[in-house]
DNA sequence: TGACAAAGGAGAATAATTCTCCTTTAATAG
DNA sequence: CTATTAAAGGAGAATTATTCTCCTTTGTCA
């Protein structure tokens, strides 16, 4: 659950960023956007859609999807999933950490020992098993950065 | 670049975790699963396909999705990125982490604070401009554990 | 309030992945 | 070493996730 003063703190960071950005404060997108900052389930744009239908049942999936990348493009939304695009395969079985370029979507290996170990402060919530954790080092690579772009 | 040792010692691993799982080592297998072991850029399906192509070029995509998923499965293989089946949204924009079920792919935020801060140990590739790290807590959670399942 | 660019809706198009169904092959018992 | 058979492979259809196109509607700002 999301308190509902952060949500009316991000609804209210939505509205200026979106005056900024010149992007239009049309319905669809508070709905939209209300839809997602009240979410902490990390939602596909599938279910955002769905939950947005109960208030506007004529809304189209497309704008859904248009709307979500461009909220991503301007900041104001993460993918947790950097890498959703296609699979991405690894048989390297050992521990290791990952050095992605968001632009790009390159991976390469971070050996385990280059990273500093990782240790919780606090316990995970009951009955979860803990398999492995793994760092993401996200950024933008040197061709990606280096080319201008 | 993989070293050779490297690659010799996980086609190794990999027949006789073949002959164990009572999967038979046919050629097509044994040529994606190189493809695989010999690449550390974390290939997508698509391109351990073509690669497969060069020796044996009447390869079915379809065969090597199949055996993708099969290798995966077995343990043989791992998914670099989870959860790439569709894109998953986060409103939060603060720093923090992640726990996700690898089972039913239920994610969850875990508070920067809850856990040791990350520090490298050795310089990143020349470069990369790292823009933030991003802890995943791979497992299994308790709705699926507890489900016998 | 009107003009216009930006946004929305419907559905087609594309991309990634899985499935179906028939043919071929690896494993192994004799 | 061969015959049997279940498992695996191939081709292409089907499904799913996502993007695009094209026309209509609506914020925004003068």
């Amino acid at each position: 659950m999301i308190p509902e003063a952060t949500i009316v703190q991000r609804m209210d960071l939505f509205r200026q960023r979106c005056r900024k950005l010149g992007l239009a404060c049309t319905h669809q997108r508070q709905i939209i956007y209300r839809a997602l900052a009240s979410s902490d389930s990390h939602p596909t744009p599938e279910a955002v859609y769905e939950q947005v239908k109960r208030e506007i049942p004529a809304i189209s999936l497309g704008t859904v999807y248009k709307n979500i990348r461009t909220f991503t493009e301007a900041g104001l939304l993460r993918e947790v999933n950097i890498l959703h695009d296609s699979l991405r395969l690894d048989a390297n079985l050992g521990n290791h950490h990952h050095l992605v370029c968001t632009r790009c979507k390159r991976v390469a290996d971070v050996p385990h020992r280059d990273v500093t170990p990782i240790r919780l402060r606090r316990s995970l919530p009951r009955g979860f098993q803990l398999e492995r954790c793994s760092v993401e080092l996200l950024g933008i690579c040197a061709e990606c950065s280096g080319a201008g772009n």
